[in-house]
RNA sequence: GCGAGAGUGGUGGAACGGCAGACACGCUAGACUCAGGAUCUAGUGGGCAUUACGCCUGUGGGAGUUCAAAUCUCCCCUCUCGCACCA
């Protein structure tokens, strides 16, 4: 008899998919569903990671066509990025050779695994006609009024040699090399991603397909808080220090003002002071602090008067400005004002320089003298030493006290965000070239349309150090103003790449559009994405960029969708012996070498069988072994009745009641395997769902033999394949044929389940006494709670056990149990 | 500190108020074999029994709700992840 080739079988159907450009998006289809995978960045090899990811998508996007949707499934390439340069440097390959080699590998590999993308929608981020409308998009942001200019402090990773987004920065390091990231004043392009703080913020409650933690991320992220901005005047000057403060109610008992060390007037405060040397030592030493040391736990506060007092725009008291270290520049409007007696951080501060204490807040039924306390009250309660807000409870006291300062014109409510505005320069060759123009008469123009792309050239020289490639390349540096026609200079910066993903999936919906985009009927007829599959690390990067871009796009009347994504599923990541698997580690299985032992299918199936696709997994090669032994024995079994089945076949199928045990064990599954992989995602029981009917059909052929009724097997076989087609695709479709079946079993219809297979004359219910499991009756099917008491109690063994007790209370589950109360 | 999630056999994991441990790995025994890391059959939470399809116990710990709790509520412990001087 035959045996299990995956080898062959999976060439040979892989050979044939593609032949027949298989997988084509069917735009035609009523019922529209677009699964998208995370795109990867083509690093060199697939690893066990991608194939996780890749073999969820596929099992869906199987799964649903036969369903009967019309499937949008596309793969394509995260390509630019600093690999491929740091390539170039150590290699002396070009970035584009390295980064397009890749890309066939891996390819090659996706194919390996009976992936079924729409290959004919392949986008690839590098490749100009991408790039372009990833030039076109940012010039639409920047006529928006959404793409800027501006000299700030940044992130800077020396390794790196560019800039970051304050979202590329995982503990102080970078999130590419993690080396310690350094700040420096450069101008550079961001994009206004705070104006749509609210709404990103907003519409994370329309996102109930997404995982809870996700949109916790993301909203600790934005990281809204409301409350009153408050302007000190400066005494004996008409300067104005603006504060925020969620907690004006306490804004009688401020005592101090902080800057932050650089605040602009920090240093402009103490000139001409006695403290202004120690001011100047004091700001220079705490700018020079890294990142990592300034937000450290053990970071002392500290800080030093400027000689300069201001006054309480309430009650006219005068209090001393400071600068301090623990403000921060970034958040607010980088100064606060200092209420020892309800902020911790500030009791802290007051107590170390001497600063007073003032009691604003009373708690209910306490009195809080100053000098007894341990640390700051900073819960609710009623205002005292508030002049006419006293007795004011802290909520509404906030309300009125902020009403007070807009009418005496010295603050008003004022809501902020934590999320800085995104900054996309990067000082780097192999990225998209932002399409502007510097010319000394107009300024920043941007570059028309019709000049799109504007082409990374190929000849430049990478060496470590010194700057970006571009800027040495003089015949790209040297361009005409668009406006005026003069000479003008191109910008060498690049594009984050983080800007080339956040559009690539509305590209799929028309990849090969060269007049714009996207059309917006393409991309409405399929976003959002019904189903995105990825891995958490993109909590907030990509998937806040993309959310952003969205609207964006929307407001721009490009896209009717708001949010990108309805579903998310963060799948977890592939570990062995319990740790990351890394070269370092040396526990690394690649996906090539399951591939050449045991074929994708196996790999596949155990993927999917050995966890719940957002758990985590840990690779065991024995629990490999025991997908492919079960893969082998669905194939024995379809093998050894495949000619009785094709004879059933020929001989036209009867319709019967027979076997009922058998049809009813595979109905089971097929009802499982349905729910399981469609609603819930649960492919690991969807498998265990098939394994059982597999062993109830070598339990029951065992016994029966042949002389089982051929038209119930040839139902239960075929049954058996359907199910196993979205997991084990090529050993389904081979299967399928050698049944004797037409066409493709990845063009079948999902069989539906028969309610009436299920269906049972007899069934067993468990019966308990004071909740303890005493016995098992076989009791009919369908009997009302009375009739199955009586029979509980008719039963000799129960009757024993109740025997002398008094009978109170019976609690029967229909088919199920029942509990008798004695 | 704040937020989210998780704690179930030797292992991965089932059980979305109703038989805890499905399915698989591993292990034990047997069958078939020249042989097997092949295949098939049976057993497998722990304890006590083994005359009996018998008894006790068991889902991190403790309380509670319920006829019935791994599941719901409260408290505690442990672990993982995210955020963290955000005013």
């Amino acid at each position: 008899m035959a045996e299990y080739t995956p080898r062959e079988i999976e060439a040979k159907w892989q050979e044939f998919w593609l032949d027949n450009n298989f997988y084509r998006t069917d735009e035609q289809g009523e019922k529209k569903y677009y699964v998208l995978e995370m795109f990867p960045y083509p690093s060199g090899r697939l690893h066990m990671g991608h194939m996780r990811v890749y073999t969820i998508g596929d099992v869906l996007a199987r799964f649903l066509r036969m369903r009967g949707y019309s499937v949008l499934h596309p793969m394509g390439w995260d390509a630019f990025g600093l690999p491929a340069e740091n390539a170039a440097i150590q290699h002396q390959v070009h970035p584009a050779d390295w980064t397009y080699a890749n890309i066939e590998a891996m390819k090659k590999q996706q194919k390996a695994l009976g992936l079924s993308y729409d290959w004919d929608r392949e986008v690839t981020t590098c490749a100009p006609d991408y790039y372009r409308w990833t030039q076109w998009l940012f010039l639409l942001f920047f006529k928006r009024g959404l793409a800027y200019r501006k000299k700030a402090a940044v992130n800077w990773c020396p390794r790196c040699e560019t800039v970051l987004a304050n979202e590329q920065v995982e503990d102080g390091g970078c999130w590419r090399c993690g080396e310690e990231v350094t700040t420096t004043e450069l101008e550079q392009w961001f994009l206004r991603i705070t104006d749509y703080a609210e709404r990103l913020l907003e519409d994370l409650k329309l996102l109930s397909g997404w995982p809870e933690r996700v949109r916790v991320m993301q909203e600790n992220w934005i990281g809204k808080s409301t409350g009153a901005q408050i302007r000190f005047p400066v005494s004996r000057s008409n300067l104005q220090i603006e504060v925020f403060t969620t907690r004006p109610d306490t804004l009688y008992g401020v005592t101090y003002l902080v800057l932050a060390a650089e605040h602009p007037l920090a240093v402009e405060l103490a000139q001409g002071t006695p403290q202004e040397t120690e001011v100047r030592a004091f700001v220079e030493k705490t700018r020079k602090l890294s990142e990592v040391t300034r937000v450290s736990a053990e970071m002392v506060k500290e800080g030093v008067f400027t000689g300069a007092f201001c006054k309480n725009p309430l009650s006219g008291e005068e209090v001393p400005v400071l600068v301090g270290n623990y403000v921060l520049m970034g958040y607010g409007s980088g100064a606060v004002m200092g209420v020892p007696a309800h902020d911790q951080r500030d009791f802290e501060f007051a107590k170390k320089y001497g600063l007073p204490v003032r009691v604003v807040i009373s708690p209910p039924g306490a009195i809080l003298r100053p000098e007894a306390m341990t640390e700051a009250y900073e819960d609710e309660g009623v205002l005292l030493n508030s002049g006419r807000f006293d007795g004011l409870p802290s909520t509404a006291a906030r309300e009125a006290i902020t009403a007070s300062l807009a009418e005496n014109g010295s603050g008003g409510s004022k809501v902020t965000y934590r999320l800085r505005d995104w900054l996309i320069s990067r000082q780097r060759y192999w990225g998209a070239p932002i399409p502007v123009i510097y010319c000394a008469a107009c300024g920043p123009v941007a570059v028309p349309e019709e000049d799109l792309p504007v082409e990374l050239p190929r000849d430049v020289t990478f060496q470590r150090g010194g700057q970006s490639p571009l800027s040495r390349h003089a015949a790209f540096l040297q361009a005409e103003c668009p406006a005026c026609g003069g000479p003008g200079r191109r910008e060498t910066d690049t594009m984050d790449t983080f800007i080339c993903s956040s559009w690539y999936y509305f590209r799929y919906t028309d990849s090969k559009n060269e007049f714009e985009p996207f059309s917006p009927e393409q991309s409405d007829a399929w976003l959002p994405v019904d189903q995105y599959i990825g891995g958490i690390e993109h909590a907030i990067l990509h998937l806040l960029y993309s959310r952003f871009f969205t609207k964006v796009l929307h407001d721009a009347g490009l896209t009717g969708a708001t949010e990108p994504f309805t579903r998310l599923l963060a799948q977890g990541m592939v570990n062995k012996d319990g740790a990351k698997m890394s070269k370092s580690k040396g526990n690394v299985v690649s996906p090539d070498e399951i591939i050449a032992q045991y074929g994708a299918d196996t790999g596949r199936l155990f993927i999917l069988f050995a966890a719940p696709p957002e758990k985590d997994l840990d690779w065991s090669e024995r629990g490999v072994d025991g997908c492919f032994r079960f893969l082998k024995r669905v194939f024995r079994l379809v093998e050894r009745y495949a000619a009785l089945v094709r004879e059933q076949a020929a001989a036209g199928r009867p319709a019967g009641a027979e076997e009922i045990t058998l049809r009813r064990a595979v109905h089971a599954a097929l009802k499982k395997v349905t729910e399981d992989t469609g609603e819930r995602f649960n492919f690991n029981t969807a498998i265990s769902a098939i394994m059982e009917a597999v062993n109830a059909l070598y339990s029951y052929l065992g016994e029966k033999g042949a002389g089982v009724h051929g038209a119930v097997l040839a139902e239960c076989l075929e049954l058996l394949v359907l199910m196993l087609a979205p997991f084990a695709p090529h050993l389904a479709e081979e299967l399928w044929s050698r049944l004797g079946k037409g066409g493709s079993v990845h063009l079948q219809s999902w069989p539906a389940h028969d309610a009436s297979a299920l269906a049972a004359a007899e069934v067993e219910i468990v019966v308990q006494i004071n909740g303890k499991v005493r016995g098992r009756l076989i009791i009919p099917a369908g009997l009302t709670q009375e009739a199955m008491l009586e029979q509980a109690v008719a039963d000799s063994r129960i009757a024993a056990l109740l025997d002398g007790r008094q009978l109170l209370k019976a609690v029967a589950v229909p088919d199920k149990l029942i509990n008798l109360v004695v």
